[in-house]
DNA sequence: ATTGGCACTCACCACGACGGAGTGCCAGAG
DNA sequence: CTCTGGCACTCCGTCGTGGTGAGTGCCAAT
């Protein structure tokens, strides 16, 4: 009994101060939510949760403010799905509509989820460590130069220059395109990658031998290297203007994690599928300079495949329903939308 | 005489008040530079600079603050051109030479630049109106849909999904590719543009007809709208952090202005060639909101033909020398790099 | 033209008072 | 055993107060 309105105290609790910010009180907690008890009952309450570590006062006769603690609870059991509007959801779907190719689509997701969610938001470029090569295309830029052009099935282009040590010949670098298309096409990139590398060895009577190599190089390095090396979309930094106070302990180290992609790969976690949304709470991350800072994921993907991640980066003082369904109706859509393609 | 003096005296507050960020006093003036002169005859000289609006002070009876007019004349008059390090030059060079595609120098120029000047960089990724059409590529990518790849000339690679409405037939997509080819390759893109509508207009009996029209929508479409649509590389937003004071006024608006590219475009300015680096000071600039922040830019591209610009924005009190001997060597060397591609 | 002197003006800081929100605890009622 | 009303206490934030110091403007002297 007591249990549970312990439990709706600390929602109640968790729903003000994101609100507004401040301390909440009992006095104002009662006012506001018609919880059915006087506010001698609630501080008693307020009491119970502090000893157990759901809350705190910054100081001696302050009101309450969630701990981390708190907010994981309030996030694991406390949160009401709330669905979206139908403005919202049109919103985001004309908007994503209108998206001409993969990394335009990328760059849409940001922004219609900053906006959304008025928090930073954060999109990984779909993974190519599961995706096949759709086409290889060679074209000659100058005598000794060529462009080696990739093309992906998730419809990512990646391209290479390559030097090479002899002048080019029309027939060879056909007869190479072909052998090249032959042994790539189709596969997945890990497999892509060893296939090739054997097309590299060639016998050096061969006349493909001066050229073979270095484009091999050239197209094995665009794909490992681009496996590892994955990118990132960030949008709605704007936002954290929002902050206002606490600008030194919140807002610069989140400024300088956002232009280290590497970090910021490493905070939105590995992907997870199925509709599941991770929720990451200030100190639960890895990174001690954004222990005021929480994060909110999910893998997309064709299929749901969780090829790749997005999410949003806010305080942890955020209003975490509203997020997660911004964010999981986003990575729907855009799973949708590569289902398509 | 005196005139000489009061331009030193200038000289000496801009030179202060950078690297103090406080209101600059006469008899600390005195102390730190070698003027040869009493602060009472200094207070005299800031008193006529302060009536020529040169300068002002924020509140009765504090030192003195340059007013942008104060920057514009120590801009334009003032700064010694204050050649880069020895160590600052070989960062820049070892820095770009990784670069392995077009894409990525102007990323890692974005990153040198907001580095050298501990300021908030942009660079403008080449325009593409001058540039001219190498390759075009058609792929099949289902029966009736495929990737057009556009190649130009200075390296960037654009690509458009094409859905038809008939199934391809492999000769018909190697003989458009073909014709395509012959009637934009080697072209700049504006003809390219018109020349690729005539083929467009292919007489309803053709095979080609059903497929032409399509292909040639999205090449153009692609050309100019992409001519128009800009793309620009942001960089070193960390940078804010270090304002401090001021956020409200010079923080919130650049954070939002730095989302919105178009207003960044526009905030860069016309390209100018030739070693010309444009400083345009707060108020100067086109946007109201804008009015604490400065902007360093100069053009670049190959032959100093001012392809596109770079530049960095912060605010109205930043070393002006450093910055732009910054600014200077960078779209130097960016260019040299496009020179040699 | 420059300088030293002098009175004046404020921003800034430290101090103390005070009001108010909020708490913890206790005794009484259900 | 749980809830409630009352009460004393704590402490943050704010506001006025006065002192301090940097800086100025003006003036008479050099």
């Amino acid at each position: 009994m007591q249990e549970e309105r312990r439990l709706a105290v600390l929602r109640a609790i968790v729903e003000d101060y994101v609100a507004t910010e401040e301390p909440v009180g009992s006095k104002a907690l009662v006012e506001r939510h018609s919880l059915g008890v006087s506010p001698a009952t609630v501080r008693n309450d307020m009491a119970v949760l502090e000893d157990e570590g759901y809350i705190t006062q910054p100081h001696t006769s302050a009101g309450r403010v969630p701990t981390d603690k708190g907010y994981r609870l309030f996030v694991d059991r406390l949160t009401t799905v709330k669905p979206m509007s139908v403005a919202e959801k049109r919103a985001v779907s004309t908007f994503l509509d209108g998206a001409v190719d993969l990394d335009d689509v990328v760059q849409r997701s940001v922004r219609v989820l900053s906006q959304l969610t008025r928090q930073v938001a954060v999109v990984q470029y779909p993974t190519l460590s599961r995706s096949t090569v759709r086409h290889v295309e060679l074209v000659a830029l100058a005598p000794r130069r060529l462009l080696a052009v990739l093309i992906l099935s998730t419809g990512r282009v990646e391209q290479r220059l390559v030097d090479l040590e002899a002048d080019l010949d029309d027939d060879v670098l056909a007869d190479l395109r072909l052998r090249v298309n032959q042994t790539a096409t189709g596969q997945v990139i890990a497999d892509a990658v060893t296939a090739l590398r054997g097309l590299g060895e060639q016998p050096p009577t061969s006349p493909l031998a001066v050229y073979a190599a270095p484009v091999v190089n050239a197209l094995a390095d665009a794909m490992s290297d681009y496996r590892s090396d994955e990118r990132i979309a960030v949008g709605g930094a704007a936002n954290l203007a929002r902050y206002g106070d606490s600008f030194d302990s919140a807002v610069r180290p989140l400024l300088e994690a956002l232009e280290e992609h590497v970090v910021l790969l490493k905070l939105l976690g590995e992907a997870t599928s199925g509709g599941m949304v991770t929720v990451r709470i200030g100190a639960e991350g890895p990174y001690e300079q954004l222990s005021a800072t929480s994060v909110v994921a999910t893998g997309y993907g064709p299929q749901d495949d969780a090829l790749a991640t997005l999410g949003v980066v806010g305080p942890t003082r955020m209003d975490y329903p509203g997020t997660m369904t911004a964010v999981r109706a986003v990575a729907r859509y855009v799973s949708r939308i590569l289902d398509e393609a």
